[in-house]
DNA sequence: TTGACAACTGACTGATTAGTCATTAGTATA
DNA sequence: TATACTAATGACTAATCAGTCAGTTGTCAA
């Protein structure tokens, strides 16, 4: 392998490990076993070998999935290769893809990285319950249509990005094509793919929903807050939730007090979730 | 509005434009009028801004889910405001959506948008001449079945990356089973959303099989070879190419002398499609 | 063996940036 | 007005890192 291909596939390992930011190009050329003078001779800067490994990558990708496409001997079974192909190199360049699609990912906290985890699933089960109400005679589907939904939404979102300047769309009628496409796969599909046994234990909704959460809610709430009288509401609000018998109608007046305020949101949500149970 | 939250939708502002990293702590300070120290005493350190922003973002976004959706009448009107929900905040939040979701943006030079451009558009060219071949009878529907493809392949692949280390993907039956989801929606679709006017100018995949981007691409994979017969043989094809009669034997050799190495497929693929022509 | 040339090295430079802290400005109270 | 306290400032430090270059090593032809 040419020393300039040694760099470029070691630095694309490193970023997929690490994130681009925060690899050197001391550490990439220690993990090549050469010099920091060296890695200037096969590449002008940094940047340079970032913008060769997506070039690397993405040719590789396309002409694979050309290749493949074009062995497909009918229409059908070119759609086939097609899915095939891609899904095969996504699995084969999983963690770097990671990084390169969602580079966020490097620097975010354990602790954030569980929060988000609790607002996914609190989302899937919104989405989970939804679906059952909606087509109870398709439950083995749900797990496949709540994927295919993230899917539309993302589809349709990618192509509203590129045309952000262009037109505004017209987000009713998408919606409304978007339910009825929805309904199409729900009543016509038949072999599901989610099993069972793929599913995620969902960790409950209510490790949102503790004393204990909306306690540490009620802090971060305090910390954007500059009115005092609002400061005070959430002080109250705490003080009732931990005695023995909160009174309805100071809880009731406190969360109105929060409500002239769109940052008190969450907290408002979540107390009043808690107050339902 | 609260020095925090000052800071915070300051900076979440100018992460959209310009990225995290290359966001510094002084222009955050100088863009909301405040001094270096003033924004410590707000946050610990640029890593707990981060870290808020994304909380601050995630809380106001399940919020507005899932009161939209409970403000729903009926199953359907409820699919309907969650799908209509989301590409609302899309919508509002699409800047620094895009940054969170697609980091790498930033760096990205300009030769290289255009030529990513041309790769996705190669792409796109690939599935809608099979969508046509596949589903005659759906021409007007073609668009939109690119994107949900896409969305299939994003949502999926999300699942996979989740599950990364849990189950190995029956690639197969997925794709056996995303075939027959795609058919289901272009027989049955009724109201495409996507419109003519809504589709971007093509520009042509003969940018890329162009003598000129065949001769560029032939320095860059020199630049990754140090076999002496393969660089040879790459030098041998550029000088055919530009004689005025290219002898199909040499052609045809010294692509079978490149074909040995995976790196030079993007090259032999332009030159087969640019000698087809 | 010598000389010429290319490949390679790693200490060094300059620029940038996160985070600190001694000092100052502003404000409320007695 | 004097005092006490908090909020805010911005020059400074320490660390990192991309990129350079004078010098070294390896190679091969004469």
């Amino acid at each position: 392998m040419s020393k300039k291909q040694l760099i470029l596939e070691t630095a694309a390992q490193l970023f997929a490990t690490k994130g681009i930011d925060a690899t050197s190009v001391q550490q990439i050329t220690d993990a090549c076993g050469i010099s920091k003078g060296a890695f200037y001779l096969s590449f002008k800067s940094k940047d340079e070998l970032i913008i060769s490994i997506i070039d690397y990558f993405v040719k590789d990708v396309a002409t694979r999935i050309d290749q493949s496409v074009n062995e497909g001997k009918s229409p059908e079974q070119k759609l086939y290769n097609y899915y095939y192909q891609i899904f095969s190199i996504i699995q084969e360049h999983i963690t770097l893809a990671s990084v390169f699609f969602k580079e966020h990912t490097q620097f975010l906290s354990e602790e954030l990285i569980q929060k988000m985890a609790l607002y996914d699933t609190m989302m899937n089960k919104l989405i989970e319950n939804l679906l059952l109400e909606l087509y109870p005679q398709s439950a083995q589907h749900i797990y496949d249509l709540a994927i295919i939904i993230k899917g539309f939404i993302s589809g349709y979102s990618e192509h509203m990005f590129q045309k952000a300047n262009a037109y505004p769309y017209d987000l009713q009628a998408l919606s409304k094509s978007l339910v009825e496409k929805t309904t199409i796969i729900a009543t016509h599909a038949k072999t599901p793919f989610i099993t069972k046994e793929m599913i995620t234990l969902h960790s409950t909704e209510e490790a949102l929903i503790t004393l204990e959460n909306i306690l540490q809610e009620a802090n971060i709430l305090h910390s954007y807050l500059d009115d005092g009288l609002l400061q005070d509401s959430v002080t109250i609000i705490t003080e009732q939730l931990q005695s023995s018998q909160p009174r309805a109608a100071i809880m009731h007046g406190m969360l109105a007090n929060l409500q002239t305020n769109p940052v008190c949101n969450w907290f408002c949500y979540l107390v009043k979730k808690h107050i339902e149970n």
